[in-house]
DNA sequence: CGCTCGTGCAACCCTAGGGTTACACATCCA
DNA sequence: TGGATGTGTAACCCTAGGGTTGCACGAGCG
C-alpha cells in the first residue's frame, strides 16, 4: 500500500472511470460496473484489484456477489503527501535561491 | 497538461527518482542527472520529457546544455484536486448513508 | 432438483513505454 | 581549428499490463 501504487492506480483512465462510477453509486459489484463501462467484466475485476491493493477501494463479499466501495481517506492521504513533497521542494528551492542571492 | 498526465508521470519510480534528484540539486541537465542514476542519459531525457509535458518540470536552454528545474506549483495543484475529489466522494457517501438511515 | 446468475481463473493477444546502443550535429574552449 | 562535451534522434529489444474469450464452479431461487 505504497504511495507509488496510488499514483499508478490513478494513472489509468479506465481505472479513474471505475473509481468515479463507484463513487457515484456508493457501492457496486464488478459485473454491474462493467455494464456501464466500455470494457468487459474481467477487465473491471482487474482494475478493482489494483485499486484494492492501492487502498483506494474496499472489497466486501455479500453472499454470492462481491461489493466494492470507495475509500476517500486513502486519496486524501496521498494528496497530503503530495503537498508535503511540494512544500519540501519549495523550501529547498527557496534555500538555493537565497544562497544565490548571497553570492551575488 | 491534464491531471492524468501528472499521475502517470508520478507513477514511474525512475521518474520519481529523477524528480527527487532534481529537487535536491535545484537544477541540472539530463547528462549530470544520468551520472547519478542507474539508467542511461537517453532514458533520463525521455523521463524529463514526460515530466515536462505534465508540467512538473521546466526546461531551460543555456548555451549548449539544457537545464531542468522542478516546479512545485503543479504538484500542489494536483494535490489540491485530489483533496477536492476525495471531499466530493465523502459528501456523496455521506448522502447515501443518510438516505439509508432515513429508509430504516 | 435444475436453472440462472455472479465470480474466479487460465490462456491468450497486442500495444505502450521504459530501456538500450550507435551515430550525427552543435557548441565551447585550448 | 580541432577535439571534448552535451544534445538530439533513430532503430531496436523486451516486458508490463490492459484487453479479450472461454470455461468451471458455487450460491441462490423457482
Amino acid at each position: 500500500m505504497q504511495d507509488g501504487e496510488v499514483f499508478a492506480a490513478l494513472a489509468d483512465p479506465t481505472r479513474r472511470d471505475v473509481l468515479q462510477l463507484l463513487a457515484d453509486r456508493g457501492q457496486a459489484s464488478a459485473t454491474t460496473l462493467a455494464a456501464d463501462l466500455p470494457v468487459s467484466r474481467v477487465a473491471v475485476v482487474k482494475h478493482l484489484g489494483v485499486l484494492d491493493k492501492a487502498g483506494l477501494v474496499a472489497r466486501r463479499e455479500a453472499g454470492r456477489e462481491v461489493r466494492y466501495e470507495v475509500r476517500p481517506e486513502r486519496l486524501e492521504l496521498a494528496a497530503r503527501r503530495l503537498v508535503e513533497v511540494a512544500a519540501a521542494w519549495d523550501a529547498r528551492l527557496a534555500a538555493i535561491k537565497r544562497i544565490a542571492e548571497e553570492e551575488r
